[in-house]
RNA sequence: GGGUAGGUGGCCGAGUGGCUAAAGGCGGCAGACUGUAAAUCUGUUCUCGUAAGGGUACGAUGGUUCGAAUCCAUCCCUGCCCA
């Protein structure tokens, strides 16, 4: 493959890269000696539901092995255990052995919602962390100074700040900068948060005589608050298992001013055709519009392209005209049973407190009709719609 | 090792014996308005209970007291200064 193309691909996107030139002149040499690069991409187990963040990251690792780079995915099943200080501001807490295997697992069958298993290898770095001895650590420690540790911002702010920073949690970015060494490594590809930690293997790929990776940067993804980073623990992300419906919805709430962000991290479409996209904004169009061409194209990426168009029609029933759609969850119901129980066997409220609090305050109808008082529902017919706040219907089964 | 300041609900932060399930802010949720979103306004935000009321909860464990987030003791953890 030409490597100006090549080029072309791999930087379509990114935030921050090396040097155009240095990436030609690794391109050369690992053609000279008759393979492909070898691309790292690390994985810290501690969230086993992959979002569409992780995806723009897994989407670029896709499109070098389209071009027939080799993938090598670590799962940091040893750093998990430490806990990746990475936009914390408190000492993360380790995850017991047990927990990183569990998600180690859950992450490998996600990662295949996006990458192609035969071309890709997956290893855990306690392959060859574990097996250091301390003098082989204290070794790699050698290679930083604590000046150079605490450039990083969060160790910095943390510092500044007066708050704690445990020695272990230095460890972080040296480990993952061993990983690369491990693999000699030609690429590692990560978000921008990741800028420490990938440049830190460079530097100790050099002290282990090797030839330092090129790095590439990709930007990080807003979750629906359009503020903070797309995650898990902050409930702002949407998952690329979620079925269609609610991924479509939640693309939706969005706000406008990510719109064309998302078209080009989130989506395979072509520059050209975004930048088309964008114009239709500035002259004006309801943003509602492309978002809602946005929230069925990323709808068929993961699901397909009939799911994408029910999720479409599912939405504009159940939000824009507000009525009870064809497709709704079913819950199940005996007589005589409360209704609060009922709610709380759907498993999304948190207690029968927060379920009477929706009923008082005029979350909860049925049929159509507000129900306010609870207490009042006594007998609940085959078939009776439920709706709990915007959007969200159930039919009452017997 | 010595000194000193701290540890409060998802987060920040007030509170120094009863009026404290704990001010205020952020965040979350619901309602109004909308375009689905934002902005704005209103309500709400530990849990069990129809309610009355109960159970948990202010780092941990004991204690003082009719009564403790608040006082005492011991311990754990964190910051800062000194060594």
């Amino acid at each position: 493959m030409d490597i100006k193309e090549t080029i072309k691909i791999m930087l379509k996107g990114v935030a921050d890269h090396t040097e155009v030139k240095e990436i030609e002149e690794k391109l050369k040499k690992v053609e000279k000696e008759g393979r492909t690069l070898k691309v790292k991409l690390g994985l810290d187990p501690s969230a086993p539901d992959i979002h569409l963040g992780h995806a723009v990251v897994l989407r670029k690792i896709k499109q070098l092995q389209d071009l027939g780079h080799e993938v090598i995915i670590i799962i940091g099943d040893f750093t998990g255990m430490i806990g990746d200080p990475t936009g914390k501001s408190k000492t993360r807490k380790p995850l017991t052995r047990e927990q990183v295997e569990e998600n180690a697992k859950t992450y490998q069958e996600q990662i295949f919602k996006i990458l192609d298993k035969n071309k890709t290898t997956v290893r855990y770095n306690s392959e060859w962390l574990n097996k250091m001895n301390f003098r082989e650590v204290i070794d790699l420690c050698s290679k930083c100074t604590v000046a150079r540790i605490l450039e990083r911002d969060d160790f910095k702010n943390r510092f500044e700040k007066n708050q704690a920073i445990a020695v272990h949690e230095f460890f972080y970015p040296l480990m993952q900068a061993y990983d690369s060494v491990e693999l000699n490594a030609d690429l590692e590809i990560g978000g921008t948060d990741q800028t420490f930690n990938i440049l830190m293997g460079r530097n100790i790929q050099r002290d282990y005589g090797e030839d330092p990776q090129i790095t590439l940067f990709m930007p990080l993804l807003e979750g629906l608050d359009g503020i903070e980073k797309m995650s898990k623990s902050l409930g702002n992300y949407i998952g690329v298992f979620e079925d269609a419906n609610t991924m479509y919805a939640k693309v939706m709430k969005i706000p406008d001013s990510l719109i064309i962000k998302y078209y080009n991290l989130c989506t395979d479409i072509h520059p050209d055709e975004v930048e088309k996209i964008k114009k239709r904004l500035l002259d004006g169009e309801n943003p509602r519009n492309v978002k809602m061409e946005l929230a069925e194209e990323i709808t068929r990426l993961y699901h397909n392209e009939a799911e994408a168009k029910n999720a479409k029609e599912h939405f504009v029933t159940a939000f824009t005209e507000q009525k009870a759609p064809e497709d709704m969850p079913e819950i199940k119901y005996e007589d005589g049973q409360n209704i609060i129980d009922v709610i709380l066997s759907i498993g999304k409220y948190q207690s029968k407190a927060d379920i009477k609090r929706l009923f008082e305050q005029g979350g909860v109808k049925i049929n159509d009709e507000k129900v306010s008082d609870y207490r009042s529902i006594t007998n609940i017919e085959n078939g009776t719609v439920l709706q709990i706040g915007k959007g969200n219907y159930y039919k009452i089964v017997k």
